[in-house]
DNA sequence: TGGCTTTTTTACCATTTGGTCAAGTTACGA
DNA sequence: TCGTAACTTGACCAAATGGTAAAAAAGCCA
């Protein structure tokens, strides 16, 4: 065994290993999400976890590694309706589908759709890498798809970069500000309304 | 006088006053915009405002007052727009005004969109109030006029009150996700492209 | 059960940070 | 120009916080 610290990689984590790095960064993700890096404390996270705050550094090596691990397994999830857009389906359902898509990530989890709005607004310190070799591919590649079905008339003209964009900003939205939606809209089916809302947008927009 | 502090109110500020709280609170809200509340430290914002530390709680009596004013004095001329729709005009470049002063504010005053996003996303702590008493009646004024304007058959059926956070959403992302556009659109002058795809967008949207 | 590894805890430490205080220093009206 | 009030600063705190070390406890397997 070269290397005795279990924050390390490979050698198959135990089954303790595995339930307490899931218990803390559910914690850290609650925590992060609600106060952000620099307002979040091990504390908190340790408490949240139900672990004492030297067992949390024995999982990961500091505040540092939890947050980044946080980051980089939303990247994923947080790309996965773009990704599952079908360039062979009917264009309009397909970008339609999207926005309902990432509509319900944002009913399902919002404290990701923070945690991750929290890295951007501040800069992306933690994310620079990753917005540049994984995002941006994919909306190249996706606005190349969407330019395609401009030319071919299936969808009116249409900035595809700003179309993407301008999803990612309205579905978000009610997650990242509900605290004034709430304020706003209280009692109401926020999320309900959003959704028929945002399908007239989109399809206004877009049919040709 | 009954009151030794210059933090307190009335007794007529000082030309000192003046320039050196106005110095602090435009340090201020690089750093907060920047760091958020947490991350941002009173040594920083002296240090960006050319004083001491000690000095500046001269000016306020701690982080948090200084946090609170900048809210305070954000809100006037964040619905400032909202405010200079005319219920007389025409409905449709009323609405497409309202997003082009908007998008406009994104590109005058980013910090400033900043500093109100991270307050809301981490749950609007010092803005309650403010939301309840000044956003809210202003936001149902705002949709009854729409809801007119819908019944008078001037512009599309469409839900105010999702219509304006579609505009919020659409038009503050530019500001508050500036990090994630640069990396995605490196060089390109995104906001040029943001308000024609804006304008076509709600163009679209609300004509009847 | 004994012996090894993995996990957890107790007791600390160093730094950062919001904030205080009393002693200066400067501005300004009489 | 002199005295008072306004302003500024250096020296400190106390609490919070990220992190460490070493010993104790719990698992695990022969």
């Amino acid at each position: 065994m070269q290397d005795s610290s279990p924050a390390a990689e490979t050698p198959k984590p135990s089954r303790i290993q595995r339930r307490n790095r899931k218990r803390i960064l559910d914690a850290a993700l609650e925590v992060f999400s609600q106060y952000g890096f620099r307002g979040a404390t091990l504390d908190q996270i340790a408490t949240e976890a139900g672990l004492s705050k030297p067992n949390i550094l024995y999982y990961f090596s500091g505040k540092e590694e939890i947050h980044v691990t946080l980051l980089n397994a939303l990247m994923d999830t947080w790309l996965d309706p773009l990704r599952k857009i079908d360039p062979e389906g009917d264009p309009l359902e397909e970008l339609l589908q999207y926005v309902h898509r990432k509509l319900e990530m944002s009913r399902e989890f919002p404290r990701e759709s923070r945690l991750f709005a929290n890295e951007i607004i501040h800069g992306a310190p933690r994310m620079g890498p990753d917005l540049e070799t994984v995002l941006k591919p994919l909306l190249e590649q996706s606005a190349t798809m969407i330019d395609g079905w401009v030319a071919e008339g299936r969808i009116a003209p249409v900035d595809p970069r700003h179309l993407i964009f301008s999803i990612w900003a309205t579905t978000q939205h009610y997650a990242d500000f509900d605290a004034q939606l709430q304020v706003l809209m209280e009692g109401q089916d926020v999320l309900e309304g959003a959704s028929a809302y945002l399908d007239t947008l989109y399809r206004r927009l877009l049919t040709p």
